[in-house]
DNA sequence: CCAGACGTTGTT
DNA sequence: GTCTGG
DNA sequence: CCAGACGTTGTT
DNA sequence: GTCTGG
């Protein structure tokens, strides 16, 4: 689950809504189909409490790891056993992080009349004012077991050897009922300021966590079928996040906890 | 004690 | 089938 | 998440 | 680094 997504939001509007204090990369370029090892920006909370806008790998590489190809298999850590294991539990105490996104793809397998093998028919979760949002994650800086001295061995790596790789993960949870048709589980979405504030305090209390990291309401989202090309990673343009003509929709849920 | 894993998803 | 890479 | 590879030796 | 399994 959340295995791919879209980043397209200007770099002004990311700086407004997640209210960066410091933007820590040079170059940003819309995304319509992020895949699992590329780097994005994510936000922290830095040391002067000013929030900071960083470039990150997907796939979280825990401290440590001997071999960083350990990460192409973290790139989902489960809400409800986070604290817990031992590849996330230090990320969760210490190194939270925002995952800002503008929507997420979800696929379903659809049987095909006389065809052996489904499709896989992938669609766009969004909010219906398309607007982005943040996704609990969390974050690790991997030096490869490198003590900060490069000149003991010679120095003979290529590039910037002492640079630690900075990687994160994306949290997950149940599905809302809303989500469910599409999927059994979903990104932990933040869905206020208040929560990201709050995901992002390194004095935030365990009860408010677990509080942050339930599903999002069906009111929050919307999703549409998409063209079987995002399957492909390296497809990569704004066609990606279009409604095919006839395929299936996913309007969003009439709020059911308005007041009278 | 040492060795080996350390994760999630979906599908059958 | 299962692992790696994007 | 899906797509694509999945291997070694020796020779140019 | 730390836990689980043998």
């Amino acid at each position: 689950m959340c295995g791919r997504y879209t980043l397209a939001t200007p770099l002004d509007e990311l700086v407004e809504v997640f209210d960066v204090g410091h933007v820590a990369f040079d170059s940003w370029q819309p995304r319509f189909n992020v895949a699992p090892t590329q780097t994005l920006p994510v936000v922290i909370r830095g040391p002067d409490g000013l929030r900071r806008l960083g470039p990150m790998r997907w796939g979280l590489v825990p401290f440590w790891a001997k071999d960083p190809s350990i990460g192409n298999r973290m790139i989902n850590a489960r809400s409800e056993t986070v604290a817990k294991k031992p590849a996330f539990r230090e990320a969760f105490r210490r190194r939270r992080c925002v995952v800002p996104m503008d929507g997420f793809y979800e696929w379903r397998a659809r049987a095909v009349e006389g065809s052996k093998k489904p499709l896989k028919v992938p669609f766009w979760i969004h909010r219906p004012d398309r607007r982005p949002f943040g996704v609990a994650g969390l974050w690790e800086r991997w030096r490869g077991g490198r003590k900060g001295d490069a000149d003991a061995d010679g120095a003979k790596d290529v590039g910037d050897a002492d640079a630690p790789l900075v990687t994160f993960t994306i949290l997950t949870t149940a599905a809302s009922p809303w989500m469910t048709p599409l999927h059994d589980r979903m990104p932990a979405i933040l869905t206020d300021a208040e929560a990201t504030a709050a995901w992002l305090d390194p004095e935030a209390d365990a009860g408010r966590l677990a509080d942050i990291l339930k599903p999002a309401p069906g009111a929050f989202l919307e999703a549409w079928e998409v063209s079987r090309a995002v399957n492909r990673p390296a497809v990569d343009e704004a066609d990606c996040v279009a409604a095919v003509g006839d395929g299936e929709r996913f309007p969003t849920e009439p709020g059911a906890d308005e007041p009278a």
